[in-house]
DNA sequence: CTACTTGCAAAGCCTTTGCAAACTA
DNA sequence: TAGTTTGCAAAGGCTTTGCAAGTAG
């Protein structure tokens, strides 16, 4: 399990590192990204921002998600609909999307990608540096 | 190996069967499909139906590949940077990408999707439907 | 004070849609 | 002829960019 508290003062310290301003708003992103299991796309951050900061704009998410995932400390999920982001496993991992519930379910424990980056080096010549590996079906809930 | 003119042919069958009008532009569309192994996306596919149709137009393209989806005979894969198109082996198969010379290949033959899908599947309870598997990397040629 | 960050609006991409004209069957 | 398909232009959705005003350090 990954702590809340403990992802948040990483992420604080990483902008730090970088350099950056730590603004009001960029504290509120890095705690919704430190809490969020649920892999939101830029629109859900704005708008959660936006309860507390009414003046907030889209376009300060998308460049402060954009300075994350710079400093590795957000992975970008592309689907077709959007981008959605997770700031709490920043690593690449598998996910699985219920075309039920939309729920987004996370792969990271899963051993597979092991077995498929070896069988891609050896039987394609192909070293695999990074990967993408969305799967759709029916979560375990829905069905 | 896939034999373009018989994939030519199938495609063609498939869209008498769903009782769709035969265009020249349609045909052609098909005859670049079946021959094209390098996965083009709506763009390319235009501008090289444009060189013997100069009056075609992108709605066009994305219109016929869209019934071609629907009828199950072509695949999309969806990139960030826009989709690219399948239209040789149009089930869901394993795709890399190489981030040298940009060439993307099929992994169609290699058998780890399997081992996922039961993994997915037992450690998860998460019946998995289809898939989108995308690797970026260095292939044999870049390396 | 200086440089970075913000909000706004505009623009960029890729893709879809509405519609009248053209065409297949 | 009837109904489908076409090209065009406009719009849609998501994301990025330019810039002047605001703010952190």
């Amino acid at each position: 399990m990954i702590d809340p508290e403990k992802r948040y003062q990483a992420l604080l310290a990483k902008l730090k590192a970088h350099g950056a301003r730590i603004t009001s708003h960029r504290l509120a992103l890095l705690r919704l990204l430190s809490v969020s299991e649920d892999h939101p796309d830029a629109s859900k951050i704005y708008n959660q921002l936006r309860i507390q900061f009414p003046t907030i704009s889209l376009a300060t998410v998308y460049k402060t998600l954009h300075l994350l995932k710079q400093e590795g400390e957000v992975l970008e999920i592309p689907l077709q609909n959007g981008a959605h982001f997770d700031g709490r496993k920043p690593y690449p991992h598998p996910h699985m999307i219920c075309t039920k519930c939309g729920k987004i379910l996370d792969g990271d424990k899963l051993t597979f990608p092991e077995v498929a980056n070896r069988e891609i080096q050896n039987k394609l010549n192909f070293e695999v540096a990074n990967s993408q590996l969305v799967f759709y079906g029916v979560c375990g809930q829905c069905h």
